[in-house]
DNA sequence: GCATCTAGGTTTCTAAAAGCAACCCAGCGC
DNA sequence: GCGCTGGGTTGCTTTTAGAAACCTAGATGC
């Protein structure tokens, strides 16, 4: 069985979405869109992104399909624009809980978190986990393999006598 | 209640988080130790990252906490460094395989994902998934309630009348 | 019916971060 | 003592982010 550093790092899916999403600024607009700030004003000033910046941030991610951009027209206003999470950003979600679980446990002081996700229905909190298709538990330190899939790519280059 | 956008956008898990893993590359380094690869050269070569950054990552990552810089020599050999995830480091885990999830169902072409992630005991494959405390199952669409918790800081500045 | 305000950006210029190549140093092997 | 290799650091160039000014179109006020 080949190495793992045998295989192309950029194929890799977690590579493939940071490359999407990977940068200082895109995840949190994200946060900010899913909590339902939807306008450009309100995004800049929440976030302290620069203008130009959040401009091309959105066209991004609209142009990936994660956020939709739509014109609208309150009674008596002008036309504005919103923009929202759109079938695939929503599944955005867990990675933004995931930061948020970490940054929970690792990085809050000692008055707690600074905001909590609970289950709309029942008031529970909510947690990412993960979870073995077999339905086993896995507690605090799972034991992972890693395999390479159908959409596996060996590296091209760089290796002795590499092919 | 006060807006979602009334509290300070820096004080919340994400951003935290963010700030310490959210570059380009942070996360990929990471992947990379988690992978098994601990020494400076082979990460910069399988990485494709320029030296420098990978060194300056590399002293952040370790200074936080989050991988264990070690020298150990072997035999006939003479003294190296490695790299691992120390525990905080592997708590990282499900926010790597977040990524993963979310890139195999959107970005990979139709050959298939390029890696699986297997449980190394029983074979069966892993996924993210959100929990309710409560036990709850949460499908594809959630319904979510986010509140402040008790480290909340509202935002001290850039509101009209803010304070 | 002209001046002003506001949302939603774009342009321009400067500062910070990443990339690239060259260099350095220590220990080994020869 | 000479060169090779791992593990970096230094110095320069290019890319990205940030700050501020500017633009446009449709209310709004006078």
């Amino acid at each position: 069985m080949r190495p793992y550093s045998a295989y192309d790092s950029d194929t890799c899916s977690i590579a493939r979405t940071l490359a999407l999403i990977g940068d200082r600024w895109t995840l949190l607009v994200l946060r900010d869109v899913a909590n339902g700030v939807r306008r450009f004003d309100e995004l800049a000033s929440h976030l302290g992104i620069a203008r130009n910046v959040l401009s091309s941030r959105l066209a991004r991610l609209a142009q990936a399909g994660l956020v939709e951009r739509t014109a609208y027209r309150e009674p008596g206003e002008r036309e504005r624009h919103e923009y929202r999470l759109s079938g695939p950003g929503r599944e955005l979600i867990p990675i933004l809980l995931a930061f948020m679980d970490w940054g929970d446990r690792n990085l809050a002081g000692p008055e707690g978190p600074p905001a909590v996700i609970r289950h709309a229905g029942c008031g529970a909190r909510i947690r990412v986990a993960l979870t073995c298709e077999e339905g086993h538990e896995l507690g605090e330190r799972p034991r992972l393999r890693m395999e390479p899939g159908p959409g596996s790519k060996v590296r091209s280059s760089g290796l002795p006598n590499g092919r």
